[in-house]
DNA sequence: CACAATTAATTAGCGCGCAAAGCAAAAGAG
DNA sequence: CTCTTTTGCTTTGCGCGCTAATTAATTGTG
């Protein structure tokens, strides 16, 4: 029996080329990678009451706490490439919720502010969260650790 | 003193409207998001050498664990839109990892089977989950407890 | 001061991820 | 057996997310 249990030590921990379980969800990736999915899936018809998506809403929020920031800036924030945030900003400028201009001090930068439609939707669009997070059954414990547990993962993957 | 702890309760439980917190990273969903972001992002180098990428070798370890399965079988294994799917598998056939053929039985389903070249790869993409897992700080329970989480923002936020 | 190196942002290209619309095969209903 | 409904898959359109290549402004160097 002990040795029984050993095996199945060796299997989970670091043995899954065979036989890893039975289904994908045995996988943390695949579970990050859905439960993301899911999340922008149950956001957009919420965050369509603003015209926003998911990721247009991320750099709203970003701008809520820091306007006028930089695309760099911006980039740092949302931990968004620059090459999908021009974009995304571009189609906030169109909606009517952004500003964007060239900095004085330093004409590569561009300087990106929220103009008073797009600071209206500051309250309306934080209190959907609220919706959202209604949803899911865990407690405010295990949120905060789930979002710290993800905070170190982004983190440890990011380096090196 | 117990009444500005009060306030601090409410500000973190529910009226997060207004300030709450001072960066993106405050938030589950964000935490979220990016690190399912940063996940895609470093198995890329890892899984080019099997010259898939993650939603590619995500379909193809559901076959390695039901091979055969039709395209509805497989969007319920990975979660992943029909929409999403079809040319998903189109991909990995011109690959030549799989194959795509009408089921007899029921001539609107198809039957999607690894090739002999896709089974070849199991081997080594497997065994990229612990490359990828060793840079994680995580230990083995709290990778558990992350999965076990993710798992169930995935099932609250699909339903309803 | 000229000139290489760095930095900020844009663009093109590819592969998702999903909603919506469409189509053909199968199952149900009368 | 016809006719409606359902099911399985495909297609289109749009918005990411990122890499790689490009452009322009700034900084660093001799």
């Amino acid at each position: 029996m002990s040795e029984n249990r050993d095996t199945q030590i060796e299997i989970e921990n670091h043995l899954t080329l065979e036989e890893q379980g039975k289904c994908l969800s045995d996988n943390v990736c695949f579970a990050l990678y859905t439960a993301a999915n899911a999340l922008v899936r149950a956001y957009r018809p919420l965050l369509e009451e603003c015209g926003l998506t998911y990721p247009q809403y991320l750099v709203m929020q970003a701008l809520w706490l820091d306007n006028g920031a930089s695309l760099t800036g911006l980039s740092q924030a949302t931990r968004l490439d620059l090459g999908t945030l021009t974009p995304i900003v571009k189609r906030l400028e169109t909606k009517g919720l952004v500003s964007r201009s060239v900095d004085v001090k330093d004409e590569r930068k561009k300087v990106i502010k929220t103009t008073d439609a797009g600071l209206e939707l500051k309250q309306h669009a934080l209190a959907l969260k609220e919706v959202l997070l209604n949803k899911v059954t865990l407690d405010e414990t295990d949120i905060g650790s789930l979002r710290d547990m993800c905070l170190t993962v982004t983190e440890d993957l990011n380096r090196k």
